[in-house]
RNA sequence: GACCCUGUCGUCUAAUUGGCUAAGACAUCCGACUUUCUAUCGGAUAACUGCGGGUUCGAAUCCCGCCAGGGUUGCCA
């Protein structure tokens, strides 16, 4: 029998790291086993559910490259996909119950479904088996007054109906799974096989809900992360691939994917380790695609982009200091305007001794006699002014530094130089010479 | 309260399934290098494996008790 996982999330918020984990792991479950991971959306609470909500949850999963092989946009055979679209089947179903006595009507309207108070076992890749004592809760309602179904019900005849085999989710449902096997049982199935994960701890220690920061995948997208790297660090969340490495792509994740390793114990959201292995794959990304991932972020900030190759070499020349693309104006702002503001350090720096701007103007003597702008060339004029001027080009560069970038960091000078360009060089050698 | 899951450096995890000095990554700190850095390189600190018993030549690993954290206990999903 071929695998047939599904998530199936309610769109009555943004989608956040606990969901995009679940659906995660389903879609390397389903990718490892060639099976199909369906996409359905849990709406049968009406007053909760939003269109923008549901839209989010779309775009999260894709922007996370998690793809679905049913449900919204994609079709199957199995639909709709919608809970709210399916209440003829959910009806059925309910018959069904009704005609073998397994359910009652209360006085409201409400219907309740016999629990058969029997001990049941739940078979748990992740848990192991785990036996739940015969219940002494009362019978659960399926159906409210309005005619409307209750999260479990139809959770349940849905997995049917669709042909799930395993249910992987959140081990907030542990508790409430042999409900759903006394379900199964009632209509005469067999339950799915079931791994329940851990879940996504925030700082504090509990279950990172709707309302902790950082919590929904959208500003994780805003605030600069790739997704290839939140990706893969949601995987190492619960799981540690076998590997030399923890840095791994989508093919190999998904070829050492095995629900079995999946651990038991819940997980605390390390924000810090997601930026590191952030800084790994921005690294390696190559200029164009940097540019690209990065647009955003640059017009946010006010930068304007005039020639994309140019733009990029900028991004390039620092990329190895930033982690996130969203540490990237402060980095290169001074690329894109004139009017950059000096750090205090370099002030200080600046007006630290008396010949700085004898410095200054030799540098940029040497720099106005280059003819080739090439960074070799332009390096070799700084060192040459250095030597003319009796001092260590360690003297110079830290001025010249600060003078082209108001800064004390970022790529080297005569990088640096190179990407300004020679007029731009002058000019700002001046401008630094009158700070003096 | 009851039931369920879980406890290894600050955090995420390893430990050939009972066998060397409990390993790695992130973070932190220190040093080096460099024209700078949140870069790079090197090093260090850090876990009586939650606690207490037991089994065993030997326990992170098996057993019992306790404690702690999380979860569930809806006409939310």
């Amino acid at each position: 029998m071929s695998v047939r996982v599904r998530f199936a999330p309610s769109p009555t918020g943004y989608l956040h790291v606990g969901g995009a984990r679940t659906a995660l792991f389903n879609w390397l479950f389903a990718r490892r086993h060639g099976g199909k991971l369906v996409l359905r959306i849990e709406d049968t609470d009406e007053a909760r559910n939003t269109e923008e909500a549901r839209a989010a949850i779309l775009d999260g999963l894709r922007w996370l490259g998690i793809d679905w092989d049913e449900g919204p946009e994609a079709g199957g055979d199995y639909g709709p996909y919608f809970q709210s679209q399916r209440k003829d089947i959910y009806d059925r179903y309910l018959a069904q119950l009704q005609a073998a006595d397994l359910v009652y009507t209360e006085e409201n309207g409400s219907v309740r479904f016999k629990f058969t108070r029997r001990p049941i076992t739940v078979i748990d890749l992740v848990c192991g088996d785990v036996t739940f004592a015969a219940t002494e809760e009362p019978d659960m309602t399926v159906r409210r007054p309005d005619g409307s179904y209750i999260f479990h019900f139809v959770n349940v005849v849905d997995d049917i109906e669709m042909g799930i085999t395993h249910v992987i989710r959140g081990e907030d449902h542990l508790s409430n799974t042999w409900k759903h096997i006394d379900l199964f049982n009632a209509f005469g199935k067999s339950a799915p096989i079931y791994a329940h994960i851990p879940l996504i701890l925030n700082p504090s220690g509990s279950k990172m809900s709707k309302r902790d920061e950082g919590s929904s995948i959208e500003s994780y997208q805003q605030a600069g992360f790739l997704p290839a790297a939140v990706f893969n660090y949601l995987c190492l969340l619960g799981w540690t691939p076998r590997a030399d490495s923890e840095k791994l792509d989508r093919d190999t994740l998904v070829s050492l994917f095995d629900a079995k390793e999946i651990h038991s114990s819940n997980a605390r959201f390390d924000i810090g380790k997601c930026k590191w292995l952030n800084s790994q794959y921005l690294r390696e990304m190559e200029p164009k695609a940097l540019l690209d991932a990065s647009r955003h972020q640059l017009s946010q900030a006010g930068l304007p982009i005039e020639k994309a190759s140019h733009a990029a070499a900028i991004l390039q020349s620092v990329k190895e200091k930033v982690s996130l693309l969203s540490e990237f104006p402060a980095w290169v702002h001074y690329f894109f305007r004139d009017d950059y503001p000096y750090e205090v350090e370099v002030v200080a720096k600046l007006r630290a001794k008396e010949d700085n701007s004898t410095l200054l103007e030799a540098a940029g003597k040497a720099l106005e006699a280059v003819g080739d702008w090439t960074e070799d060339s332009i390096h070799a004029a700084i060192e040459l002014a250095a030597k003319e001027q009796a001092v260590k080009p360690g003297a110079l560069m830290p001025l010249l530094r600060g003078a082209l970038s108001g800064q004390m960091r970022g790529p080297g000078v005569a990088t640096m130089a190179h990407l300004l360009g020679k007029s731009a060089v002058l000019n700002r050698i001046h401008q630094a010479q009158n700070v003096i």
